[in-house]
DNA sequence: GATCTATGTAGAT
DNA sequence: TCTACCTAGATCG
């Protein structure tokens, strides 16, 4: 959503942009907003948000299926099913499948906002707030990643792979983890996600772990992308071991039982 | 063409 | 903990 909310700042903030609901299910909220200058887009959590002014802010969380498509001038017929179809000066985007596509104010936002954990891709974030959480739960640990009011922005990807990276066992309680653990996993997870802002993508693979199953001469960006996610069944990478899947806080879950100790 | 799956969440139970 | 939401790509037959 950072990369996102970085995409739509360079291609259509600071203009006015054009915004419609070819299917129809945004089209109130549309017309609040078409016509105006889109000030800023910004991200907090797996939140999106394009503000038009304290009155108007397009809220978007894409859920599981959502998806935005940016392409340039000029537009062309809207095919399937588009939420929201927002057009600028030189470009144009179409939303479809989002779980959240909503007009708020200022206020409806700082509520929203406020049950959010720390966003470790925040500058603002405090992760004191997510380990005095952490710290006093006996909710499992690959339960709390996956809890957006403890830490906003982490998923099932991020939570399989840092606690990989770690040798974290996912079923260890999060008042047993250690002071030092968590900073070392929060400051892995500040580092891991800024490299997905950057490159539009999750990678959490080591260079020196990004080899051995893929043909010599490949770019570096065909490489592995996680040691453990969708791996179920699969020798870990780093020892072999058959990749560990079970159901944990309502969504797949990968593990290797021998890097990562319960 | 039918079925399965998915980087997620809210509300009912 | 279960289900609905709701879209598209991959897989199956």
């Amino acid at each position: 959503m950072h990369w996102l909310a970085r995409l739509h700042q360079r291609r259509f903030a600071g203009a006015a942009v054009q915004v419609s609901s070819p299917q129809g299910r945004f089209a109130a909220g549309a017309e609040l907003v078409d016509g105006r200058r889109l000030v800023k887009a910004d991200a907090h959590g797996k939140h999106l948000f394009h503000r038009y002014g304290p009155d108007a802010v397009v809220h978007v969380h894409l859920g599981l299926y959502g998806k935005f498509e940016v392409h340039k001038l000029p537009v062309t017929e809207p095919r399937g099913a588009v939420r929201m179809r927002l057009v600028g000066a030189t470009h144009w985007t179409d939303l479809r499948g989002a779980t959240v596509c909503e007009v708020l104010t200022d206020a409806d936002v700082d509520v929203l906002v406020a049950r959010l954990g720390p966003d470790p891709l925040r500058r603002d974030a405090d992760p004191e707030r997510a380990w005095a959480r952490v710290a006093k739960s006996r909710v499992a640990v690959g339960a709390l990643l996956m809890d957006q009011s403890v830490l906003a922005g982490v998923g099932n990807v991020y939570r399989a792979e840092v606690l990989f990276r770690h040798g974290i066992g996912p079923h260890r309680r999060g008042q047993d983890l250690d002071r030092a653990e968590w900073d070392v996993l929060w400051l892995d997870l500040v580092e891991l996600m800024a490299v997905g802002v950057r490159r539009g993508c999750i990678v959490t693979v080591r260079a020196e772990h990004d080899h051995g199953d893929q043909p010599a001469g490949r770019q570096r960006s065909a490489g592995p992308r996680s040691y453990v996610y969708r791996r179920g069944g699969l020798p870990c990478r780093v020892c072999a071991t058959a990749v560990r899947t079970e159901t944990m806080a309502g969504r797949n879950l990968f593990w290797c039982s021998t890097c990562q100790p319960d």
